[in-house]
DNA sequence: CGTACTCCTTCAAGTAACTTGAGGTTCAAG
DNA sequence: CTTGAACCTCAAGTTACTTGAAGGAGTACG
C-alpha cells in the first residue's frame, strides 16, 4: 500500500512544526525523537508521523512543560494500559505552578509600577544616586520596599 | 574614626542578604561585587557597604532584572552626573516586559484550565492514548487547540 | 556533465545564572 | 590541642537550546 506517505527533509519538518533545525537534531540526540532514517548521502528524512510527534512536543513546550514532563507525556500518549488521569494530574500540577508564577508576577508588576510612579513624582531628573529607586533597593527590607 | 565598622565572613553576608555563598563568589567573579579583602588565611571579609551593595543586587534580581541590567543599575546608582530618568526608563521597560509575560501566562492558564476540565468531562479514566489532551496536542493548530 | 546554490552534516563551544561536588584549609570554641 | 563548622579553589553540571566552523549532499540550469 504505502499510499501518500509524504517524506521530507529536516528543514521542511522544522518549518511545519515551527521549530529550528538544530532543535530537531537536539531532540533526536536526547531521545525525544527517534533517530531519523537517512538518505544514501546521510541526510535525515521524516514523515507525517514525525510531524505529529514533533508538533506535540512543540505544543507541550509552548505550554511550559519541561523536557522531562514532555517525555512523560509522550509515554502516556502512546500507552494503552495507563489511563488519562495521570495526564490530567500532570496538567493540573502545571496549572498550579502557572498560577503561582502569575501571582508573583502580579506582585512584581505592582512594585515596578510604584517605582516608576514614585520616581516621576519624587526625583525626576535629579542625580542618579538620589533616585528613590536606589534608596529602596539598598535597604534590606525583604519584599516591602514599595508598599 | 572608623567606629562600628562591622566585619563579617561570607556566610554571614550571605544570610544577611538572602543569597548563598557560592552566589557571592560568583558575583565577585563576574565583577558585580569588588574583590573582597582577605584574612591572613585567605578568607573573604565584608562590611556593611558590601551588604548594601549585595542587597541592592538581590532586590534587582528578585525584580527580574538580568545581570547586565543590574550592572547598569549599579553604575547609575553611584553616578552623580547621570540622572534618574535613565533608571526610571530601565524600570519602565522592564515593567512592559513583565506585563507581556503576564498576558502570556494568563492565556496559558486559561488553556491549561480548559485541558483539565475537558479531560475530566470527556475522557476521565480512559486509556491514555484516547485523552483529549493528546488529540489536541498532535494537531498543528497553532495556538488554538483549546479555543 | 559541470557549476552554482541552498540545504544538510558533525562536532565543539557558548548562553544565563548560578548549583553541586571534590578535596583540602582556616577559624573559633572548648 | 582537637574537633567541627565554615571556608577555599577549581571543575563540571544544570536547562534547553543556539551559534559557529568546516565541509558534504541535493537540485536546477546551461
Amino acid at each position: 500500500m504505502n499510499l501518500h506517505i509524504r517524506v521530507f527533509g529536516i528543514g521542511a519538518l522544522a518549518k511545519a512544526a515551527g521549530v529550528t533545525t538544530p532543535t530537531i537534531r537536539y531532540y533526536e540526540e536526547i531521545g525525544l525523537l527517534p533517530p531519523a532514517p537517512r538518505t544514501a548521502g546521510g541526510q535525515r528524512t521524516y514523515d507525517d508521523d514525525d510531524l505529529g510527534r514533533l508538533t506535540f512536543i512543540k505544543q507541550c513546550r509552548d505550554f511550559g512543560f519541561g523536557i522531562d514532563q514532555v517525555r512523560l507525556l509522550l509515554d502516556l500518549s502512546i500507552s494503552t494500559d495507563r489511563d488519562c488521569v495521570e495526564t490530567r494530574d500532570i496538567a493540573q500540577r502545571h496549572l498550579d505552578e502557572v498560577r503561582e508564577k502569575l501571582a508573583e508576577l502580579r506582585l512584581l508588576e505592582r512594585r515596578l509600577e510604584s517605582f516608576v510612579t514614585r520616581c516621576n513624582a519624587a526625583c525626576a531628573g535629579g542625580p542618579g544616586q538620589d533616585c528613590v529607586i536606589f534608596k529602596d533597593m539598598a535597604a534590606p527590607t525583604k519584599g516591602g520596599c514599595c508598599r
